[in-house]
DNA sequence: CGCGTGCCCTTAACGGTGTTAAGTCGTCAA
DNA sequence: TTGACGACTTAACACCGTTAAGGGCACGCG
């Protein structure tokens, strides 16, 4: 009979096809059921490869960071401060990439250590710039922890991500706010033109950093 | 016979009692039901007062955002650098005070309009200091951003919140780091004193605010 | 060649989840 | 007295993550 046995599974086929199914259903969508469809398998052989839902989950996280690293490592980067910027630039759009991207990557633990590489590196373009090391990873901590937070921020408020997809609502929000005029306003500088926000927000980081942690 | 009518509820005390469920069984453990049990009530009972689940977690992290707000507007502040670094910390330890208090309040929309004068307020402390409405904006917003970053990280590595409860395996991991040595030691930088980095991080934060945004 | 010992997956089922439909019961207005 | 309405219960649905048990194919060993 035509029983043509399928390739087995293995962890990163797993994660590579729940990453784009996330896309299409978002996270919430994103069940056992209908991932191990998409594999042509039952749900339960799920559980050969990985131990829990979360642990296929920080798979998946760890199949974003390896392919943002291999993405970041290939742009060329001038002094430290257009390094920093770069990275955190390209994990935004990374995170942006995948419906719900901040909110799946942000505090998950990664299923092995291919991150070390690509922090080493980048950490050492910080102390080559005169950081110690303890300055480095504080340095990196705050950009980073200001990239996760504004993603999680953007990915949350709407569907949209060029157009806004809420300059009308934005206007209502507006005419609530006719007390607040301040508020108003703030409303429309931070959810007008995402983008612009972000490099805003991140130069202050970055000259922050550069003020505080580098001449000591 | 002894038919004690309770009094009915409100958004109000189910949010309440919600936020105290969370603490003692964290945010995968906060059920309908156990909401319900604790308020002596049957699950479907909350679809009288919440549309779904979620309009219930909107709601809670509104009143967060109520009791956070009456906090901070009682400390006194004294130039803007300070105040916003009293706003700033006092959200990360309110956050902190509830079990994945980050995750629940960060991407929820407020359920009323009580967020609105405590923001205005807090852009006034900036427009007062010379920043232009916009500038104030993007300013409160960069360190928004970094804050709730910063906790949904520390929330999401440990349940301990002061010794870290990781001290063992964080040696371990930085054996297994042995060939990257400035992440090895990030690691005891960023995980030892949340405390500490928090701080560190949010005055590099204010200092490049006031460098790139408001003498412009 | 036969045969057991893995690996990889299926079938069946469990308890629990958010959510909806329909009905109940006390309270208050007319 | 009656009727409407507010606030809740009971029953049920579809679906979820997860576990237990078993089946079949491949391959090494006698």
């Amino acid at each position: 009979m035509s029983s043509e046995r399928r390739t087995p599974l293995d962890r990163r086929r797993v994660a590579d096809t729940a990453l784009r199914l996330l896309n299409e259903v978002g996270l919430e969508g994103l069940t056992l059921r209908a991932i191990a469809r998409e594999l042509d398998v039952k749900a339960p052989a799920l559980y050969w490869h990985f131990k829990d839902k979360q642990a296929l989950l920080d798979e998946m996280a760890t199949e974003m960071m390896r392919r943002m690293s291999a993405d970041l490592t290939a742009r060329p980067a001038g002094d430290w401060r257009e390094a920093l910027r770069l990275m955190m630039g390209g994990l935004r759009e990374h995170l942006l990439g995948y419906r719900d991207g901040a909110k799946v990557y942000a505090g998950t633990r990664f299923t092995d250590m291919s991150y070390a590489e690509p922090m080493e590196a980048s950490l050492r373009v910080l102390t080559d710039a005169g950081f110690t090391p303890a300055a480095a990873a504080r340095a990196w901590s705050t950009a980073y922890s200001y990239t996760i937070g504004y993603v999680i921020e953007e990915q949350a408020m709407g569907p949209d991500p060029a157009t806004g997809a809420g300059g009308h609502d934005l206007d209502a929000r507006g005419e609530r706010l006719a007390a607040q005029p301040l508020a108003a306003q703030a409303g429309y500088e931070m959810f007008r033109d995402h983008r612009a926000g972000f490099e805003a927000g991140l130069d202050a980081v970055v000259e922050g950093v550069a003020l505080t942690l580098r001449d000591r």
